[in-house]
DNA sequence: GCAAATTTGTTCGTATGTATT
DNA sequence: CAATACATACGAACAAATTTG
């Protein structure tokens, strides 16, 4: 037995998926019928199908059967710009992102309508991946606490040294785009920026708040970006499937003020955690073409 | 039955991971004894193991057992940097990372001579990272073929005309690090860039050598960043679990040249792919710390 | 180097629960 | 409510990989 049954079956399905043979949004024939045509027991083809659904080739909903999911479109995010350095601002983060999307939703929707009908009678997993699709944020939630060590030493600050949280939720239409959450130092607020203890949106953007509050200018930042399993929260938010085969970016920008007579110093970290599936982003260096990055696919 | 026996199993041992009551390279005991400690069968603990392990937390090993897998320390990679254009080159490209990797390396132990002991007898899944690495790399292999769409698209020729394809294997130590490819239209050689067909390595880095050869300067570059699964040849090179759990970064770099009287025209596009389980990049803009970003931890 | 013991991997069968139509 | 389809759980047997004696 040179490979287990369940893995030649899969990989015959997968072969079938990917040739196109079994279009996106087909349904598959149920487990029972499935094991006959295979000559296999209803445990193997169910090995073989979860196989193919931590792959993400396809879906099992319970009472319905299972399904060969189509590709998702990305949602493609400017994190660096050297044109335009506001730009990068945008990254992933707060309303500032809000325009891009915006933007590529408009762009995506006239490439939709100039490509009508290519892509026949494929399954609704497919059409229409954006409908009526607008960018929307919660409200932000505040608190005071801690400063979690993650944090603490970003920040430059103790363990348990207070720290005010902001956390708000993305959306684009009624799917769930992004979380984020912002940790400050409790100084910024003796400094006088109370407005970030108001559970409000800051229209103006944190960063142009505290400029003009405190004369607190952002010199520099640095963003980390990583991949991880989403945990229970982030799963239930995004809707992932639970066999944990989606996994997320987290996006951690930290921002640096100037301070005389010393090097860069941390007043604020930004975690963004969005999922891996259906994101993409795109870094500009000198003199690119002017015309938004598209979805870049490789194989 | 709020929530399936596996489940309710797989959460108690995700519990006893997290709050480090079983340490990692511990040895859980073997499915038949665990099962009748939980009073329950052997598939129903085979389930709940499966869950673990598509969440990384631990390992099977046949004929051995299954184990707590600890954490691994990332390498970290800089994909732009303002103050440093040139280091945004190294972006996890070629030979000019290594300057970055061999530093990171030097501190890390540094670090870790500093902190012997601390981590007392943890297992040796563990211990020493990345024992005597020094970054290396494969003799590039040359080809000359068809542009697949995915090319074609990102250097505006037309499928199937031809293209130069160089791809190299990057090692740490003996452990593999990334797997690169390059595209570069035919239409360089034939304005002199003769180096390109032959496969060995451009000391100088091809960039450098397109710009002495024929004067050709790259005005700017474009990269994408995006998660999927490996394909099998990634899977086998980076030595990935074939249960699909671990997913690779695919950065996709497109390099532009000035042309006289029009908009960046691209000349190159480089795809290289990471496993997203160990590696994490940085973003720096403005103003930033000067030493080299540490990994960064969230949750 | 080989054989035995140990441990996980694969496959079958069967029964019952839960979600959807 | 009934039918359909996937989800969970149990039990059993043999195969394959690894370590140990």
């Amino acid at each position: 037995m040179a490979e287990p049954l369940y893995r030649q079956i899969a990989q015959d399905l997968r072969r079938k998926i990917e040739s196109g043979d079994l279009a996106p949004g087909a349904r598959l024939p149920n487990e029972v019928e499935f094991g006959e045509e295979y000559d296999v027991s209803r445990n193997t083809i169910r090995d073989a199908i979860k196989w193919l659904t931590i792959r993400g080739l396809v879906e099992t909903r319970p009472g319905q059967g299972t399904f060969v999911v189509g590709r998702i479109e990305p949602i493609v995010t400017t994190l660096s710009d050297d044109r335009d350095p506001e730009a990068g601002m945008a990254g992933g983060e707060g309303a500032a992102a809000f325009a891009e999307i915006e933007e590529r939703l408009r762009q995506q929707k006239e490439h939709q309508r100039r490509h009508a009908g290519e892509e026949a009678e494929s399954g609704d997993a497919v059409a229409g991946a954006w409908p009526e699709a607008k960018p929307s944020a919660t409200i932000p939630t505040v608190e005071v606490k801690g400063a979690p060590e993650y944090v603490a030493e970003r920040l430059r600050i103790n363990t348990d040294d207070e720290v005010v949280v902001r956390h708000q939720q993305f959306y684009i239409g009624r799917t769930p785009w992004s979380l984020q959450t912002t940790f400050y130092p409790m100084d910024l607020i003796e400094r006088g920026a109370t407005d970030l203890l108001r559970a409000r949106n800051i229209a103006e953007g944190t960063v142009k708040y505290l400029a003009g509050r405190l004369n607190l200018t952002q010199c520099g930042s640095r963003l980390r970006i990583l991949v991880r399993a989403p945990n229970e929260n982030e799963a239930r938010f995004f809707c992932l499937p639970d066999d944990g085969r989606v996994s997320v970016f987290s996006l951690v920008r930290t921002g640096y003020e100037e301070r005389a007579g010393d090097s860069p110093y941390p007043f604020r970290v930004t975690f963004t955690v969005l999922p891996a599936d259906r994101n993409q982003f795109v870094i500009n260096q000198g003199i690119v073409p002017d015309e938004l990055a598209a979805p870049a696919r490789d194989q």
